[in-house]
DNA sequence: GGCGCTATGTGCGCTGCCGCGCAGACGAGG
DNA sequence: CCTCGTCTGCGCGGCAGCGCACATAGCGCC
């Protein structure tokens, strides 16, 4: 696993169209640099973009309280956020939120649309996409109520580095708490216990994947039950 | 709210079709009795059926090791199983279980894929409800990790009661301890607290809700951000 | 009428996570 | 160099839910 290289840009969903449907997509892409932090949606507007991260990641983190919200979704180049323009819908309860900045390709909602109505091959890669995160989503749900936050976090680590394309990114344990939905001292806890265990470094929000084969015995079977169902279903 | 009296039986994903649509659909449909605890579907095999209740309702439960799983979604006359097919997958990693016995329509997959590429409005009706589950199932996730074991029973009961269309339906306390991913000793202590509060009653699998609104009081905003949710998409 | 199964209720010690408050440590900027 | 803000670590009391074991009570069945 190569340390801090970036992968070839570009998105497996948009990758694995044919040669036609490919370039008439690309066409009503635009390429934006995503900023950490950067609100791309949130609930109860209408939804003006869709987005293909290249080398970006996007969480999609719904909120239950005034308080309180949870990470539910991960979004890199193995997907898209926008699938709800897809089903007729305009709007989601999820906001979407720059987890990893860097390059992503973007569509406006009509243009998105429209080369759906258009193109079979995408219509049917992102109907695929949507069966996936419906499976994604349920296991969230079971994972986060049955599974303690230490194998939790090493699931949310592998995900990220699989997104990130890098063994070393930056989140501090203030925001994986907000993540998982727990405390910072609760991040700290488990944290301290992987990193302990020689399965990664961190200092400051510098985040290190020391050892991807033990942070996966770490963490819940949801990892691989997440990859496996990927594979199936939309690779 | 009439006690126990049936709603007339239809199902209003194909109620709000076009007359003609509607036709077709049901012709293609064979009305079926649900038997309690029937398992319509299985995780890892194909999808033969899609289901939609008239009277009756299904669980979609969420296995994650061998020993926990969850219920992550609840399907009655407002919408149906079987979304994965329209989305050009035949699989899916929930287990679908009969909740409430009763009548329901069914499609046989080939016939419902080949109907949803006939019928636009079938179509899009469906494309709805399948952005109505997806914020479901996201809502899920962040109730069940943040709400006590009383506010997701209540959010139980009304949900059920909904789908039901009785005031008084068959539940015991082992059961709502699988769905609800907690021990039957937390049921009990959250339905004691409910029925002392004068909201349900409840005898050996009878469970009877006596307050509609006490309970909605009781649960968490959960089941009313699901109601609007249903509106504002489906309805 | 008695037996056994199912459904419900209780007690006890434990664990994982909670809220809150505080302290040390590192880094950036003046 | 010093200050301030950010990031990380820890302690303490509390609570919700866990695992286990046991007690009671209806109900069906023979």
């Amino acid at each position: 696993m190569p340390s801090n290289q970036r992968a070839p840009a570009f998105n497996h969903l948009l990758k694995a169209l044919p040669e036609r449907d490919l370039r008439r997509a690309l066409e009503g892409c635009e390429p934006v640099e995503l900023v950490f932090a950067d609100v791309l949606y949130a609930p109860g507007t209408p939804m003006a973009h869709v987005y293909f991260p290249t080398a970006s990641f996007i969480s999609l983190i719904m909120p239950i309280d005034a308080a309180a919200s949870l990470e539910v979704g991960l979004i890199g180049d193995e997907g898209m956020f926008g699938i709800a323009l897809a089903l007729g819908v305009d709007g989601s309860p999820m906001r979407a939120v720059v987890q990893g900045a860097g390059p992503a390709l973007r569509m406006e909602a009509a243009v998105f649309v429209r080369e759906l109505a258009r193109s079979d091959a995408l219509h049917r890669a992102v109907d695929r996409y949507i069966a996936f995160q419906l499976g994604q989503l349920a296991q969230t749900a079971a994972c986060t109520r049955f599974h303690v936050v230490e194998a939790r976090l090493a699931r949310w680590l592998l995900m990220t580095q699989d997104r990130a394309h890098a063994s070393t990114f930056h989140v501090t344990q203030e925001f994986l708490a907000l993540m998982l939905g727990v405390r910072r001292v609760g991040v700290t806890k488990a944290a301290s216990a992987l990193q302990r265990a020689g399965l990664i470094r961190y200092n400051r929000g510098n985040m290190t994947v020391l050892e991807r084969r033990g942070l996966k015995a770490a963490s819940c079977g949801c990892y691989k039950a997440d990859r496996d169902s990927y594979d199936r279903i939309v690779g």
